[in-house]
DNA sequence: GCAAAAGTGTTCGGTATACACCCATGC
DNA sequence: GCATGGGTGTATACCGAACACTTTTGC
């Protein structure tokens, strides 16, 4: 049961690590999980697990990855771990125990076990899935501006995203609502933006890239 | 440690499934699969599982599914089970024991547990699969005509797809070869068709269905 | 007025689909 | 020759990317 706890910030995707305090792989940074409780699935326990570290009310998305199980991917007795992704919006700032922190993805510390290459598949599903989802809810506040959402998606896909088209295939997609509100201009100037949302709190696929597609009237 | 090992065959979808002879759940029928080893990760496991019910080399793919884990299902100690996609190609009839069979995905007997739930993750993976990817190559002959090709596509994905665009689709994405030789036309006539192959014997990803496209200069 | 940032209109290329048409065989 | 199934050529619709252009603000 672990965890790769993403967020776009300041223009760069980070993870949530912990700095292990005893060996093996003392003072390596590892990702956030535990065991298994015998009464819950995997889901809701990852999601205790992670209680401890993040604010639970913070996690805008969680969803499985995949088992690893290599057995020699820790010392010792073969753990296989049951890894997740898991999203935190870019305005929330949670609170997290002194041992841990954000690291940015591209700059990764000194990581325990086969974490690195946990933290890697949650990055690659998270670029999937923005792409024929609407999962980018899962990263952005709220309501926000298109040049907001541009920052974000541009942080998490890693290279720069035009404004346009963002918002004009999330537009089509009816992934994306205008508020009717604007917000102030910023300092130098320009035309105030406009607030928008996402139509749905939930994931949805909004690009069902089925070719050969079924006829229009079968279900 | 389950696998839903599937086929088309004459039109259909199929699973194979064993039928349990004791209790819990006596008669209803199963999915194959096993206790994972001390010495192996999951998928080297799940291959050697399935090397029992079915000749290992006829597995043409086999991947990931997911962990189901709800407390509830099965009875007694809860058991984690991990589930895997299995592919066997449509020409090959591979010996199985005698309480196992091939089952009709839009038929179900009755099954164990939450086995028809797995039978669905793994039908929905591999009809995903079939859109973006090679995953053609799994289910199909080494080589084939297009209207084979076209009655295993009609049949996994369930619907009708066209000769005509399955073959321009695969082409253009570099998925599919001629082989430059024919086959006797059938009983009622008509032009002998062309042999086709896979180019890849491997998974790939033919369609990036990745909107928000990086500039095409990046990696 | 001018610079800056936001947002819209328009064009273009690529891809899947539909359908008409041509090809090669058995009888 | 004709029916039958295989394969290609052509037209159409749709979508994302690029870019020019307009809008709305601060100074």
């Amino acid at each position: 049961m672990l965890a790769g706890v993403l967020r776009a910030h300041e223009g760069r995707l980070q993870v949530l690590l912990w700095q292990r305090a005893k060996p093996p792989h003392e003072n390596r940074w590892a990702l956030p999980g535990g065991r298994l409780g015998d009464d819950e699935d995997v889901e809701r326990s990852i999601r205790r697990q992670l209680a401890e570290k993040v604010d639970v009310h913070k996690l805008s998305h969680v969803e499985q990855l995949a088992a690893f199980s290599d057995p020699g991917r820790v010392p010792g007795r073969r753990v296989v771990a049951t890894a997740f992704l898991g999203l935190v919006p870019s305005d929330v700032d949670p609170e997290v125990p002194a041992d841990t922190t954000w690291h940015a993805l591209d700059d990764p510390p000194p990581t325990a076990f086969d974490h690195e290459r946990i933290t890697h598949a949650a990055r690659d599903r998270l670029r999937a899935k923005l792409s024929y989802t609407n999962l980018g809810f899962a990263l952005a506040p709220a309501e926000f501006t298109i040049s907001e959402l541009r920052r974000i998606y541009s942080a998490a896909l890693g290279y720069q995203v035009a404004a346009t088209n963002l918002q004009r295939v999330l537009t089509r997609r009816g992934a994306l609502q205008p508020t009717g509100r604007t917000v102030p201009a910023g300092p130098s100037g320009g035309r105030p933006p406009a607030l928008f949302r996402f139509t749905s709190p939930g994931l949805e696929i909004t690009d069902p890239f089925a070719v050969f597609r079924p006829p229009p009237g079968a279900s």
